[in-house]
DNA sequence: CTGAAAGCGCTTACAG
DNA sequence: CTGAAAGCGCTTACAG
């Protein structure tokens, strides 16, 4: 609609369109003068640029795109249940990015579809994003790092798992935060302690259980073998899983999930059997979300830090242009672990 | 980098762009034939149109911003709490969104701000969308949809209120939702039912409240001016109106809230009062966000079709071009009355 | 039914 | 320190 482009702003300047350019992208070389004249204008006129024009001519796209798993994510919202990764991400991001201009894009990516490259490639080649934020599991898939890479596109990785070191990673120390969550059931008393490890295609599994068994062994205590259940994240898997563990003959007097579906499950399964939390079971999970703030009792868990981990990815894409961060450090944000009702000392 | 482009498709078709253009947008006049050699050489190039350029040449833009009050939203996730409205928006818009090649992006809007007017061009400006949706309470604001329409953005109400027929209009009938919640309790004997209004500069609000004093009338049931409190949809308002109507010498046996925060806050004043509910003080929310459904006794509640209303929202958007939905019909969509356990028959 | 030209609003080298 | 030209990748009228 006959709206103010950088043509209007110059004339009503008196300059060329080329100064204006100059004055927008805070570039080098313009008297004081001619800027504030520049910046008069395009104060009068209510000048802003047209972004698919900047980008067109070779500028950044001041669009950053995070991906996120499609399945897990869907679900989630439509349980209802509030367990909300993506607005923890929205929080940390989008406000970071709107101090800089930037946008945010939220994009699904299914699993482990044949087309997840074209997906990728489709959202790439029409958006061209001056960054991308990986999550898990994307985020330590070395076929899509490879394919990114590729095109050149900026890459910040959210808890992307170790061996690969390319683009710029923001974690929290997984295996720390288990062994935390360890050691404050060890220095409750306990001696046995399951664990439900996450989904084997998040990197964040075994390092949590590595944390575990690090923790276990520094204290010279045992690890059963039948104490240690694989798993997956939901909630389903934690009914399993959890079910195994009590029903062992010498149970475990505290678990530690690797998510608070698995921790929510495991604590229906205690009360199913007659278990009282915390009496007679302890029960940590990771992530945090609402929900185990809910439960009765609420949820000791280890918090991660999503929201800070996304701003971070953000200012790294944003800021971070022309550094290559392939094999420098990756960026570790502090985890809690919040002490609520689940844990106390065993009863035995 | 070296990306395909329509002019690499069509040196490998043997066409010109133009007839590549007019398949990739599903143009008239081209035969069988070449339509099928221009498709064939886009997949094997893995060719994707650059939005950017498309929109610079005067297309659509592939780009819906979906504008949401800022502090409320900024609250409710830094609250952690799960009352998550942008989640159930990005669960009905986005995967809408993406079977049509569009994009969605969230941005924030300060409630009253000077620079309100100054943000929403700047966003229009540079993105330059296809649409815009609006929400509470930007979505019946009058100088919002005069400016939007002045640039010629086309728009989508969510629950707009009434008066200004402006834009698509989606809603749920929140006059009759608050007459539902209202039936219901009288059905279960209530004859003293308290109201705690929401915010005043929410459409909804007025709404529903007259649905209350709709189905009051219609019971022939007295409507005490005491027994409507006014206040906001906040958990904190919601204390304060609570308490206002637990402390009145004939106090209601049952309370509708305007949102879940209030009745969460209701349910804890009773308990404060030493009130059991439902036993005591029946209590009914309105939204059905996470937190009521985890609340002792969990809270029946109006659920709100945010997901549906957004899809809708999107659709009408997407199909809707050259449409002119000025004074055409709002889209309702269905409510659901949620019973749980906080309501029942009055003890007395 | 198909194609050559102009132009969208910017930025990037390149001159001066 | 400032400006005229070229070009980004498309689509839109306009020819043929």
């Amino acid at each position: 609609m006959g709206s103010v482009t950088i043509k209007h702003v110059a004339e009503e300047a008196g300059v060329s369109l080329q100064t204006v350019s100059r004055v927008i992208n805070n570039g080098p070389n313009v008297t004081d003068a001619l800027r504030d004249r520049v910046r008069a204008a395009i104060d009068k006129l209510g000048y802003v640029p047209n972004m698919a024009a900047r980008r067109m001519a070779g500028s950044k796209s001041y669009l950053l795109v995070a991906f996120n798993d499609r399945e897990p994510t869907l679900e989630k919202w439509r349980a209802g249940r509030g367990s909300d990764w993506v607005a923890q991400m929205l929080l940390g991001a989008m406000p970071r990015c709107e101090r800089d201009g930037y946008h945010l894009l939220i994009e699904l990516l299914d699993g482990h579809s044949d087309r997840l490259h074209q997906r990728i490639d489709a959202v790439v080649s029409s958006l061209r994003p001056d960054g991308v934020i990986l999550t898990p599991p994307h985020s330590q898939d070395t076929s899509i790092i490879d394919q990114l890479e590729r095109r050149g596109v900026a890459i910040a990785r959210m808890s992307p798992g170790s061996g690969d070191e390319r683009g710029f990673r923001v974690v929290m120390d997984e295996q720390e935060a288990a062994a935390v969550a360890t050691r404050h059931l060890i220095a409750l008393g306990h001696r046995r302690i399951g664990f439900l490890t996450g989904s084997a295609d998040y990197a964040v599994s075994a390092e949590r259980l590595a944390g575990y068994r690090a923790a276990m062994e520094a204290a010279s205590l045992p690890i059963r073998a039948e104490w240690i259940r694989e798993g997956e994240f939901s909630f389903e898997s934690g009914l399993e899983t959890a079910e195994a563990l009590l029903t062992l003959a010498e149970r475990p007097s505290a678990i530690i999930a690797s998510s608070d579906e698995q921790a929510l499950a495991a604590l229906h399964r205690a009360r199913g059997a007659g278990l009282a939390v915390p009496r007679d079971l302890s029960i940590i999970s990771f992530d945090d979300t609402p929900p185990v703030s809910f439960s009765l009792p609420p949820l000791t868990a280890i918090r991660q830090p999503t929201a800070a981990m996304a701003e971070r990815a953000s200012t790294l894409l944003i800021e971070g242009r022309g550094i290559d961060p392939n094999g420098s450090p990756a960026h570790v944000l502090p985890f809690e672990l919040v002490i609520r009702g689940s844990t106390a000392p065993p009863h035995d």
